[in-house]
DNA sequence: AATCTGCGGGCTGGATCCAATAACACGGCG
DNA sequence: CGCCGTGTTATTGGATCCAGCCCGCAGATT
């Protein structure tokens, strides 16, 4: 079970260079929640179990500690970010500027296939939902935001964006099964592609701001709760 | 001349690792527009003038890839990135937006020590100006803007503000020999701190977005013209 | 009994070595 | 004369090897 995990060298295109590969498999592991805030990542154990050597590993290191995932010290490794409620609130804070702004720049220039495609995503999306497959709807959610995000044509920012994302994800997924916003954001969805459909800019975006300030305050929320008690 | 460049093993606190100091290194070499874009930085090359082996190289080389500063391909290896107007255009709206944010914040946070930072700061800005020292002042330019945004106490919006002015700083440098924006850039910042010293928000974020306008929009142009005779 | 110290294991950082690939040039062929 | 195929070379990607640093443990000294 343990060698190979997510490389599935079968399919490779070999699109990618191996140290991103990894970089992508260690990001799921760290978004899914199975290498926690705190761990340390050592660089032999995972080379073993990536079957390669421990250079891919540290490049790949080098990629997550840029993305801010993980944090490195000399000569002391890597161990996985923690994330404390300040951050967090400034990253959705940040979260809430750009997106609103990719939003209203977005619609305009929807074509029908951009309408289709998101839809298609929020299709899978509602599925995952309904089977609580929370890693799925994780990421789904993500490509989501994205699709609609796509059209603005603002690819800098995106990739930002996207950071940011990548960044609150893993509380999001932790927090997913017992927060009630998980419910209401599903519903949100709908509505906001609805309203880029009709092209009502004014509405989706006081609805993403919604949607993503109730998602902060309830991560802000709580990981303070989970800091008072530790 | 070439050995050793910037890194001053001399005084060297080893407080960063060589892979960060050769990112350092390059990233500067990259802005004072000594590798020009599109040039290819050969891993061997940079090996030898540095006196190390190719693996800090490589790893400094993620690390400029994160920053936006060099695009890698698989056994293609590095080259510097070049930066279309367009993506130009968009990486200055995002300064406006972030960093009108920030300062917004920062004033009402701003300490009498801050504003002697920032008075200190943009002495020497102002030195570098009269001695038309172009990359001593980039530097400074930056330092001064950051030097205001400090006290709005967001790191991660902060960190991705500096991303986005090192991304253009370099082109910026090789603009403002020949723009009479340069001049009035260097007046504005003595103004903005000026309102800021006033705490006057509204009237410092004001001209906060014009100065950047006008960089971005000097910045573009020239770059287009540059585009048209290429 | 507690703390300081010296030693050893484990891990990281860097160097060197080998394999793989892509650009380039030369030569053969149409 | 031009185009295509092949071989060579330069350069990157990955593996292995070696040195140096942390940290924990054990023993000694106060």
């Amino acid at each position: 079970m343990k060698s190979g995990m997510g490389l599935t060298k079968s399919h490779s295109l070999k699109r990618q260079s191996l140290p991103e590969a990894l970089a992508d498999s260690l990001r799921e592991r760290i978004l899914n929640g199975e290498f926690k805030p705190g761990e340390s990542l050592v660089q032999e154990a995972l080379a073993e179990e990536y079957e390669c050597s421990r250079m891919p590993v540290r490049e790949a290191f080098r990629q997550l500690e840029a993305a801010g995932l993980i944090v490195t010290k000399v000569h002391k490794g890597a161990v996985v970010a923690a994330m404390p409620a300040e951050q967090a609130q400034e990253l959705y804070e940040l979260r809430v500027n750009l997106e609103s702004v990719l939003l209203e720049l977005a619609i305009p220039n929807m074509t029908d296939v951009d309408l289709d495609t998101s839809e298609q995503v929020l299709r899978e999306l509602e599925k995952a939902y309904e089977q609580r497959d929370i890693n799925r709807w994780g990421s789904l959610n993500w490509e989501f935001h994205r699709s609609l995000y796509v059209p603005a044509n603002r690819t800098q920012t995106l990739a930002i964006v996207q950071g940011v994302n990548l960044q609150v994800e893993r509380y999001v997924r932790l927090q997913l099964l017992i927060s009630e916003t998980f419910e209401a954001a599903q519903k949100e969805h709908r509505a906001l592609l609805e309203y880029c459909r009709a092209r009502n800019v004014e509405a989706a975006v006081a609805l993403l701001k919604q949607h993503i300030r109730d998602a902060g305050d309830s991560l802000v929320a709580s990981l303070e709760a989970r800091s008072v008690d530790a």
